[in-house]
DNA sequence: AACCAGGTCTCGA
DNA sequence: TCGAGACCTGGT
């Protein structure tokens, strides 16, 4: 049995950018298969090849929502964020697949993200079935990394071959970085060209399951020194997040993330 | 038409 | 260690 979660809140806006929502369906690419859910009678309905064990897993059931949302809550405005987006869940996303992605995602708007990312899916990710195109591997992207010129990348183009490059070459290590701490894969993030605090923090939360990770974008930052008075450099907002929130800071600022995205549209 | 965007890099103080 | 500017491009 699935998690309570809301599809629109969990995938519609800000984490991941490879879901869209087609009439009632959610569509996305799991494991390199097409995907279809939507919410049906309080429950979620699955088309696609996908085994409930994997999709709890990447919908994160382990995740008390009940207990994080109660530990977050620490005053009026998080006790009212955390009624309001009831069912906002992290996504367990693939390592390699979200570290791409927010290496792109940088000083960009969320649909110039999925833009992106969805250019660089159909010029280099294989075909499916059914006409998606899965997420490319860094192999895909160098046999042809003369085409990522045409994917409108700007000056992220040549950081996503250079990733691409140093996880193919194995300077990247996934599995390693898996095993790391917080504190150490931020570090051994921030080493590669294209990745700093922020990239590092989002990474770091979306798929190697550190929710005191808090990440710092301008939106958190406006949102941070609204409600609490709390502005500064990279390390003084993430760190006052942290020290606030707690242990899963990262949910925290989740719902903080979507209020913002709420009054500034 | 400016301004801004799930920032990072470089460089000087 | 910290702040300021530059930076591709497209959305608003």
């Amino acid at each position: 049995m699935l998690p309570m979660v809301d599809l629109d809140l969990t995938l519609g806006c800000g984490q991941v950018f490879r879901w869209f929502k087609e009439g009632e369906w959610w569509s996305g690419v799991v494991d390199g298969k097409e995907v279809h859910l939507r919410t049906h009678d309080r429950r979620i309905d699955v088309r696609g090849e996908i085994s409930k064990d994997r999709l709890r897993d990447y919908f994160r059931s382990g995740d008390d929502l009940d207990l994080i949302y109660a530990e977050i809550a620490r005053d009026d405005l998080m006790r009212d964020l955390a009624s309001r987006f009831k069912g906002l869940r992290l996504i367990r996303q693939d390592p390699w697949e979200c570290s791409l992605s927010y290496l792109l995602a940088t000083n960009a708007n969320f649909p110039r993200i999925q833009k992106m990312v969805d250019a660089v899916c159909r010029t280099f990710g294989p075909l499916l079935p059914g006409g998606r195109h899965d997420f490319p591997s860094p192999s895909n992207i160098l046999d042809g990394e003369e085409k990522a010129l045409k994917c409108g990348l700007g000056y992220r183009c040549g950081r996503m071959v250079e990733f691409a490059r140093n996880v193919e070459e194995g300077r990247l290590d996934f599995e390693a970085l898996m095993e790391m701490s917080y504190a150490e894969c931020i570090s051994y993030l921030k080493g590669f060209e294209g990745i700093g605090d922020k990239v590092a923090d989002c990474i770091a939360l979306f798929c190697l399951d550190h929710l005191e990770a808090f990440p710092v974008d301008v939106r958190i930052r406006r949102v941070m020194d609204r409600a609490y008075g709390i502005k500064g450099s990279y390390k003084v907002v993430r760190e006052c997040g942290q020290r606030y929130f707690g242990r899963y800071a990262g949910y925290a600022q989740e719902l903080l993330y979507h209020w913002d995205g709420l009054k500034s549209t």
